[in-house]
DNA sequence: CAGTATCCCGCAAGATACTG
DNA sequence: CAGTATCTTGCGGGATACTG
C-alpha cells in the first residue's frame, strides 16, 4: 500500500497496543489532548528546561506537564537529557527528529484554531 | 490583533465556558478525540446518513456516533437535516461552511497520522 | 531544579438493550 | 432508520503537598 491508498483506505492502525479506526485517529492519540500540541509548540523554538516550560505555560500544573512529556518522550516526539546529577537539576528537552515531522501539522492546527476561535469562543486578554 | 500576532502570543481562549491555553489546544477541544476527526473526514464526501457513517466506521459505537454528531452540531461544524417526520426516518449529515474550513487540517493530520503509523505504530488487515 | 505522591473528578468511550 | 437508555471503565487533567 503506497501513502495514497492509506490516505483512501483509512487502515485500523494499532498503537499503544490498542486499535485505532483511521490515521487521523492514531495522530490524536499522539498529539490529542488539551497540552500535547501546545508543549510541542513550544518546544519548536528550540530546547527547553522544565522551568521554561512552565513559565510558558502558566496555567499547566507540574503533575500535567511532568506525564505530558513523559508520554511525548515514549512516543519519540520528545527527547530528554540530564545535564547534573545531583540537585540543582538540569533537565532539557527538545524535539526528536520524528517530533520535527510534526510541525507544519501543529501550524497547520493552530492557524485553524484562530479562524475557530474567532467564530466560535472568545480571546482573552493575558494578565501578568 | 492581527493572526500573526495571535499566533506568536498562543492566547487563552474560552470555549465551551471553559479556558484553553492556546488556539491548538482550542482546536482540540473541537476536532481532537479517537472519533471526531475521523466523522468529519468521512463527510467530506459529501452528505451522509446515520447508517452510511455507522457503516463506514464498523467499529464506533451506535452511542458514540450519536454522541459525537451531536457534539460537532453544537460547535457548529456538521449539520443534521431531518428528511420525514415517522420512521423509517430519513436524517442526513453534512460539513457547515465552517466545517469545511477544516478540512485542510484533517487532510495535514491523516498525512502525519500515516508517518507516526509507519514510524511508530502497525497497519493491522481489515477484513469484510 | 525538576520533578513525585496522593487524592479527586468529569468525561470519552465501550457494551448492550431498547424505541418512536 | 436513527437513534436513547443504562451501566461501566479508564484516563486526562486539576489541586495540593512533598522530595532527591
Amino acid at each position: 500500500m503506497n501513502r495514497e491508498e492509506l490516505f483512501e483506505k483509512k487502515p485500523l492502525i494499532k498503537l499503544h497496543d490498542k486499535l485505532f479506526p483511521c490515521p487521523a485517529s492514531a495522530a490524536m492519540e499522539l498529539i490529542g489532548g488539551k497540552w500535547k500540541s501546545v508543549i510541542l509548540t513550544h518546544l519548536i523554538d528550540g530546547e527547553k528546561r522544565y522551568n521554561e516550560l512552565r513559565k510558558e505555560m502558566p496555567t499547566i500544573t507540574e503533575r500535567t506537564l511532568s506525564l505530558q512529556l513523559k508520554q511525548l518522550e515514549v512516543d519519540g516526539l520528545v527527547s530528554r537529557k540530564v545535564f547534573t546529577k545531583k540537585p540543582p537539576l538540569k533537565v532539557v528537552y527538545s524535539l526528536t527528529k520524528f517530533g520535527n515531522t510534526v510541525i507544519p501539522v501543529l501550524q497547520t492546527i493552530i492557524e485553524w484554531g484562530i479562524t475557530a476561535a474567532i467564530a466560535k469562543g472568545e480571546f482573552i486578554e493575558q494578565e501578568k
